[in-house]
Order: structure tokens, then sequence, then C-alpha cells
DNA sequence: ATGCATGAGGG
DNA sequence: CCTCATGCATA
């Protein structure tokens, strides 16, 4: 009876929208700029003989690989699983498909061009490559059950049952920092370091209180902060591992702050409300893409990050993969990338 | 903890 | 189509 489950975050956030809401961002995308290796030469240089370069890369993969183990299965496994409807543990699976978000910042810029190239004839032969990943995690300590101990205030509030908008966004807290700028500065630091130290610090305390990461994004909407929803764990996981982009730490960090405090405060006081959730929607499919075609898109992006549409449509075929999911996995990719890079230089 | 996916927003 | 912020589904 009671199928309506408790996450969802709408809400568009009214206020952080600004053209660029803080002075992070600024910076951040001047910090991204620069991190770029000039995307124009890019293009004109991999237009000559892009294509060479993409053999020739798949070929240093395949060698790469020939060391490896053998696997025998097919490469694109995109598995289905029927809804399990059971309702987990604590998952709160959210009801409708998913929400999204006007996006805290969305400032980009970006002008680059496709050259368009034809295919090759690479010799993408993944013998038996073999894929010897160590899932490594060591303590699963997010387990999904947890005593809930949340903020006083029940949980679900609402229902909608169409995937709209949500928004956790928040903006702008600057954080006036010491930044000199003299008068309108705008921008602020968000310094690296103290988004490090305060993501170890959150994590522990958060485990002090034994509350797992879904259950603190769940209780995010209890905060009834403006134009903050909750989140999934899967966000606050990558807060507490700084694997989420540096705007998006610095926007989440007073967030979280705040329901940690607020989450202590309600524990001095024994309160416990546990948040029981059940609901099933429908699921989503996650495509694996193996091993060796892993490889070959890894060899494709070291030499081209961002293929053109019709280099995209060529290279899923080779390696028999969606165009979609081809497309997909190279956002993806540079998003990891682009941490990546923010990370080692900071 | 992460991989693949969705969607808003901007061009 | 891309970038970004997020999330479901998974390993």
């Amino acid at each position: 009876m009671m199928s309506m489950n408790s996450k969802q975050p709408f809400s568009v956030h009214p206020i952080l929208h600004e053209p660029k809401y803080t002075p992070l961002h600024t910076s951040s995308e001047a910090i991204r700029r620069a991190c770029l290796p000039t995307p124009s030469l890019q293009g004109n240089i991999f237009a000559g003989f892009d294509e060479s370069l993409l053999q020739r890369a798949e070929a240093l993969a395949a060698v790469d690989i020939v060391a490896q183990k053998s696997h025998p299965f097919k490469p694109d496994a995109t598995y289905h699983t029927m809804t399990t409807m059971t309702s987990m543990t604590c998952t709160p699976t959210s009801s409708s498909g998913h929400l999204h978000h006007p996006s805290v910042l969305t400032s980009h810029h970006h002008s680059h061009h496709q050259p368009s190239q034809g295919l090759e004839g690479d010799l993408l032969d993944h013998l038996t490559p073999g894929l010897a990943l160590g899932a490594m995690a060591g303590p699963d300590v997010c387990s999904a059950a947890t005593h809930g101990a949340h903020a006083h205030m029940s949980a679900i509030n609402h229902m909608s049952h169409h995937h709209h908008a949500q928004s956790v966004n928040m903006h702008a807290h600057n954080l006036a920092s010491h930044a000199g700028l003299g008068s309108g500065g705008v921008e602020a630091e968000p310094d690296p370091r103290e988004l490090e130290s305060f993501a170890e610090r959150f994590k522990q305390r958060r485990i002090k209180l034994g509350v797992t990461q879904a259950d603190v994004g769940a209780a995010l909407a209890n905060l009834k902060i403006p134009g903050v929803g909750c989140l999934s764990q899967s966000t606050i996981c990558r807060f507490e591992s700084l694997t989420l982009s540096h705007n998006n730490m610095v926007a989440l960090k007073p967030i979280l702050e705040a329901w940690l405090e607020e989450a202590e405060r309600a524990q001095r006081e024994k309160m416990a409300k546990p948040e029981i959730f059940s609901g099933a929607d429908k699921k989503r499919k996650r495509t694996s893409i193996a091993a060796p075609e892993k490889r070959s898109l890894e060899a494709y992006f070291a030499v081209q990050p961002r293929p053109s549409s019709e280099k995209i449509a060529a290279i899923a075929e080779k390696l028999d993969l969606k165009k979609n999911v081809v497309r997909v996995w190279f956002c993806n990719q540079r998003q990891k990338q682009k941490r990546m890079k923010f990370s080692a230089t900071h």
C-alpha cells in the first residue's frame, strides 16, 4: 500500500541560477581551460591523421592485452535484469526514473568541431583479453540497512510521479574568503585543501553517527534548505572520496555540513526516526562494456577525446556497441579525465 | 565504490 | 552535441 518513495528531489532551484552564481565558477572555469590541452589544436592535428593514429593506438592496446589472460566471452554484455521489485533493505529507490537538476553551474564554452573522418580498418582483435580487475573495497562500510538516526522530521515528503526537475543545487554561498580581491570580487576560492579535510571529517562523523551514505542523502530533504532535495548514496560517496568536480564539491559542502550538525544535534536528543520506504519502479539498464572494448575505447580516447559523431559511429560499429553507448562513454571519460587533472594539479 | 545513463542548460 | 551534476544498477 504505500509505495511511494521518498526520494525525490525536485524543485528546481529558484535561486541558484545566476549567470555564474559563484565566484568559484569563474576561477574553476579558468582552471579548466588552463588544463585543457589546446583543444583547437587537437582538432586540426588529428584531423589530418587521426586514422592512422587510431589504428596505432588500437594496435598498441591490442598488444598490451595480449599478455593478459583469456576471456572467452563476448564483449558487450548488456544485461537486463528484470525488476526485482523487492524492496531492498534501505534503498529508497527513487520512485520514478530520474530526476534531474538544474545544475549548479553550467557554464561552459566550448567550441570544437569534428573533423569527421572515415573509418579505418584497424585490427581490433582483442583476442583474449581477460580482465583481471580486482575490485577492492575492503571493508564494506556501506551496507544498506542501518539504524536510522536522522534528524527528527520524517522524510518522505512528496511523491510526485513525474520525474522532473529536482535540484539540489545550491548556490551561492560565497565564501567570502580572503582572497584578496578587492571590490566586486566575486571570486572566492574554494580551496581544495579545505574541502579535502572537510570530506574526511564528514565521513568520520557520519560513521560515528551510524548513518550510511544513502541515509545522509535521503535525510538532506529534511533540512528543507531551499533548493535542496535529497541526494543519492553515489553522490555522498563521491563527495567523501572527492570524486566530484571541484565546483560540485564546493556547492555540496555547506549542505552536508548543515546536515551533519543537525544530525548530531538530533542524536543528542536521542531521537530516532527510521525511514522505511518501499517502492518499485522501472529498472534502468546498465550496459557493461567488456575489457577489450574498454581498452580500445581508451586507446581512441588517448588520441582523440572528442571524436565526431561519425567517428563515434565507426568506433561503435567496430566494437559492436551501440553508438549512444560509445558517445556516453566518451562523455563520461571526459568528465573523469577532468577530475583527475584537477586533483593532479592540486 | 564505480560504471554507464539521463537530462537540464547552452550553442 | 557537449558539459555537468546526479543517479540507478552493479561489482
